[in-house]
DNA sequence: GGCGGCAATTGACCCGGATCAAGGCACGCC
DNA sequence: GGCGTGCCTTGATCCGGGTCAATTGCCGCC
């Protein structure tokens, strides 16, 4: 196995999320699945498709996929592992954007400003399909299913966009942001209850605006009232019908 | 003048952002007007633009443009007047997703769920040109402007969408909600400096996840600091210079 | 004119979560 | 082993903004 990577990038331990090493498997999760695959692999238009993608990694935890103010040129589907994307002020301070598991895809918010607006993270060993966007838009100028996909991916990030703007108490976030992640495992096919979190306390905190001390908090609390159970990263959803209720407000708007 | 409108319906005194007598001018600060006018009016295939637009209103303060969970058909170019969209939770709480002044486009997040996510209401009169989404795919397949088009407004307003996200203090958000609309007003060739707030303060404060006295109190204060001038809702601003330092962090973070 | 309703303002109080600080635990490195 | 370094947890304190409440001003309407 190990002999595929370049020496001196030993892959971490393969974790459940990881699914390259099964290509066809991973693009019947993948975001463009439905592009790729289901809406007529064989076609000629779609050919097209394998032409203009290109399999890159693996990235190691921390690495930059792409940085603020790179020129945009692709978009990126995540094959395995966990993307962080962030934006950093001038006074160096973090703000989380957003996580994105294997199967969802990153950069679309740099169509417009032609630029990344943000970076992008590495939180494990991370396999991606990079789409080139010039390709992809003639592409989709020629076949309507590929322009339908697009659009409606960025319809689709928009209205998850708007999740975590509301005014919510530090229980109901954490709770909604546990199930979010769970829904987006389950929609992949890996299980919606046991799973890894990737990424630190202190960017769970950021990503919702909270201090990394009240996730702590709060997260100790869940388990003491037996709705997880958690150790280190490893999390396991006991009671996920009653984390609904905590969290629905914000899930269901 | 009021001859035009149907009887009964007694337009508001003409506000300064309405401008839906001048059809041309409109178009060139709408957001379509490069898909409009400028890539080339008299192409054959952009003639079919003005087949699938449809001019709409009037709407007056309060009325319902759509409501959650209608059929997705079409997308709405504010001619003129204000627009809030918004999401009500079960509990009946209201939740602000954005304002949308002139020229500005609502109903794009309802492509992906082909329903729509929220509610858009008028805010004071106005008039929108309704595009046919269907009609307007068909023909983004066809002219690679318009396609283009579509994907930078959509990425354009997934980077609005995570502008309020971040955790900052009610000080910092209103002077970038203020300066947010100025930008928009300038770039639609209004003032700057001296434009009238369609909505209330309760909006605002909702828009904002803050409460509406906090609001009212964060505005009072940049009065008397100096840094604007407001009476009711006509505002002006006095030190758009200081407001930019005071909201920066929002504003490019 | 007087009344009622709504938006906005202002003051008093309180609470949730941020901040500060200390300690524990697991890891890699010398 | 001993030590440093992150990451996480837990406790103590503080403050920004929410909540409650009273007041004012503005309109429309009877």
């Amino acid at each position: 196995m190990q002999s595929k990577y370049p020496a001196g990038r030993l892959p971490d331990p393969p974790s459940p999320i990881a699914d390259d090493g099964d290509e066809t498997h991973f693009c019947g999760t993948c975001a463009f699945s439905s592009a790729c695959i289901a809406a007529g692999y064989h076609k000629p238009e779609l050919a097209a498709l394998q032409c203009l993608v290109e399999h890159v990694g693996p990235f190691r935890a921390g690495e930059h996929i792409f940085r603020t103010g790179d020129p945009f040129r692709a978009i990126f589907a995540v094959r395995s592992g966990t993307v962080k994307t962030r934006m950093v002020d001038k006074e160096g301070r973090e703000q989380v954007l957003g996580f994105y598991l294997p199967g969802e895809v990153i950069g679309l918010n740099a169509i417009y400003p032609e630029h990344f607006p943000c970076d992008a993270v590495a939180l494990d060993t991370t396999f991606f399909c990079r789409f080139s966007f010039p390709a992809m838009s003639a592409l989709a100028s020629r076949v309507p299913a590929v322009q339908q996909h697009l659009f409606r991916m960025l319809s689709k990030e928009l209205g998850t966009a708007s999740l975590l703007a509301g005014d919510h108490s530090a229980d109901e976030r954490v709770a909604a942001f546990l199930l979010d992640l769970a829904g987006r495992y389950a929609a992949r096919g890996f299980s919606a209850t046991r799973f890894h979190l990737s990424m630190s306390r202190g960017d769970i905190a950021n990503y919702l605006r909270l201090a990394a001390e009240t996730v702590s908090r709060v997260l100790s609390r869940f388990r003491a009232q037996k709705l997880i159970s958690i150790e280190g990263r490893e999390l396991e959803l006991l009671n996920p019908a009653r984390l609904r209720e905590i969290g629905q407000t914000l899930l269901r708007e």
